[in-house]
DNA sequence: CGAAATTTGTTGGATAAACGACGAAGGAGT
DNA sequence: ACTCCTTCGTCGTTTATCCAACAAATTTCG
């Protein structure tokens, strides 16, 4: 069960456990204050632990943001098994779901996602989402460099996805899957003649 | 806010920590299985402590269940600031609804009330029920001997509650409360003579 | 019953977290 | 500009927790 892209070897249960009560914090402050003013005091405050530990862990907020981020963005592909399987139209279609409805999530929970905080968050989800088509692509040789594939589709993506999160009217997601996934589609098929094999 | 029969310094963060984190494991256990066959370890897993650090807080289950229930009903005491007032009926009215409330509570939340659970806790709650009439009965000067009179009215309120929650049509606690108060009332009024006259 | 497995307390050494303090950086208001 | 105040990083020391190991007690089961 474990990760294909991160090493999770026995960690010290305190270590979990702050790492743990200060995302918990972080979370309910998000719902209270907007990210900027949200101070590292806040959250080691609300969390029950030492403000030196907090360096120990995060070099700042910011830190602990995208940690937050990476995680559970993570944990939402692996309860899929996305991360354990290759490219098939299935798999990329539950990808967008995936991203869809994980940006949907994370801008409806804080006070006010406009600010610093979905940069931030785009970073992150968009190089997981690129890992993620790295080693989907690497299982194949193909005429394009799989990081520039998985590059294209992760932007490709992402922007999709944010597009339909900030539409007036947003349209329901099976609507939109359909509309954008040939879009999608058409960017890997350039590498579909391994793929082909693979697949049966 | 500081209680009048403890001393809370300043703890260490760590040490409310883990006692909340056994304190709460001990609790998600009692639902699935019965006191008896709990064991330290289940209790330290669970609560992703270390078993070496249980023993750091408590000398075993018993001495970890003992301290829950003390820190429980104590929180039920002081939510009605019982524990910074004096006699008066009112005041009494409140206790002994508090004691009723709390076994059926406790007895419910357990998968088997009857084992070593209830001996228990009656010895927790029925120290403290003296604690409280001591310090109820210290303000005045009385013929009775206040921990004579207090032994008394506590083993009699405790005995009516668990009663009153055991019995097999279990009577509306307005209905019971009624019923018991003079009973109570009375071994209590002859310290009254000085009482009078604290209460105007 | 007796063997095997589990739980129990306890120990010593390693590590993470708490604490208090510090100077520096940033903001708010005069 | 200035002070006042808060937050920020960082450091050294103390304390709590982790961990592995151990013998003793207890439970389980054949």
């Amino acid at each position: 069960m474990s990760s294909s892209l991160v090493i999770e070897d026995k960690i010290d249960p305190r270590i979990k456990r702050t790492r743990l009560l200060l995302e918990g914090a972080f979370s309910d402050l998000l719902h209270e204050k907007d990210f900027q003013s949200i101070s590292v005091q806040d959250i080691t405050e609300r969390a029950g632990i030492n403000r030196a530990t907090f360096y120990a862990h995060f070099s700042d907020k910011y830190a602990l943001f995208e940690f937050k981020i990476r995680q559970e963005f993570r944990a939402e592909i692996e309860k899929r098994t996305l991360n354990a399987c290759h490219y098939s139209e299935d798999n990329l279609r539950a990808l967008i779901q995936v991203v869809c409805e994980f940006i949907r999530e994370a801008s409806g929970q804080c006070k006010s996602p406009r600010g610093q905080f979905e940069p931030l968050m785009e970073a992150q989800v968009k190089e997981q989402i690129k890992d993620l088509f790295m080693a989907w692509l690497n299982q194949t040789e193909s005429n394009i460099p799989a990081e520039i594939a998985a590059t294209a589709a992760s932007w490709m993506i992402y922007g999709l996805a944010q597009y339909w999160n900030h539409a007036k009217e947003r349209m329901p997601l099976s609507t939109f899957m359909e509309l954008i996934l040939p879009l999608v589609n058409a960017n890997l098929l350039q590498n579909e003649e391994e793929l082909k094999s693979h697949q049966g």
